[in-house]
DNA sequence: ATAAGGCTTAAAGTTTACTTCAAGTCAATA
DNA sequence: TATTGACTTGAAGTAAACTTTAAGCCTTAT
């Protein structure tokens, strides 16, 4: 079965200009067209769709994805790199999510500090109200 | 005690230029000056631009960062206003994380797939290399 | 006195990931 | 047949967060 660009852009909550942005930029070799050019999209492109999203969800770079389809058009012989390409990419996005924890501990001294300043100046309020 | 600009750029890890930068989008008011009109950082802008890289470190945008700290110029009534406000961002970190999570699990789901393939291409380059 | 070095500024340039625009092709419909 | 609507393209525009450039002002060392 194949699906005009609108239908993979239901399916994938990925806009039509957007799609047509990622195979510009090579995302998507191979998209097949209608005589007159028009774009139809196979299930094996949405798997690819796929693929990239969840990169591209997961932080990487347009250029580091186009890295990664380059050798995949290469053939079986990239497979392990792919693999170790993976594995480094997921191993960066836990770092940064643990960083983002620590990022986050901070933020929340700062919101105690902020509520402490908050209690006090409460209270002054509260006194000056008391005292009138 | 005060620092200079190339101070507080070794001691907070941000660029000079970008210290500047972030005082004319209104993120540092108050920059103290030399006669000369050369800048002097005070104990409480290093203060300041803790709170800032705090912020910006979890993904909070310069435009509502300036928005914190002109509520912050508005004086302790808005307290109340800060605190929750830094709640709320602290929230909406929080869910970032979430889904960072869950994307990540895609990921490794695919890491799975390429190594599944990458176990069969070389079980197949065995085969052929015993064949011969 | 003058030249060097560091600071200042406004403005222009860069990068990433899109979005928008202008112009054109094609199929179907009034 | 003419026009409408969906699709196409390359190119220009946008937003965020800087970075770089160009010009000028101070202070200091020669």
């Amino acid at each position: 079965m194949e699906y005009s660009i609108h239908q993979v852009s239901e399916k994938m909550h990925i806009r039509p200009t957007v799609l047509r942005f990622y195979e510009k930029e090579g995302l998507l070799p191979s998209v097949r067209r209608t005589p007159s050019g028009i774009r139809r999209y196979t299930g094996e492109d949405l798997e690819w769709i796929g693929l990239i999203t969840c990169l591209k969800n997961t932080g990487m770079s347009i250029k580091q994805i186009r890295e990664f389809v380059d050798l995949s058009l290469e053939g079986d012989g990239t497979l392990k790199r792919r693999c170790e390409l993976l594995l480094e990419h997921k191993k960066q996005v836990e770092a940064q999510i643990d960083e983002m924890h620590r990022h986050l501990d901070k933020v929340a001294c700062k919101i105690e500090f902020f509520s402490r300043q908050y209690a006090q100046y409460q209270k002054a309020q509260g006194d000056r109200s008391g005292t009138a």
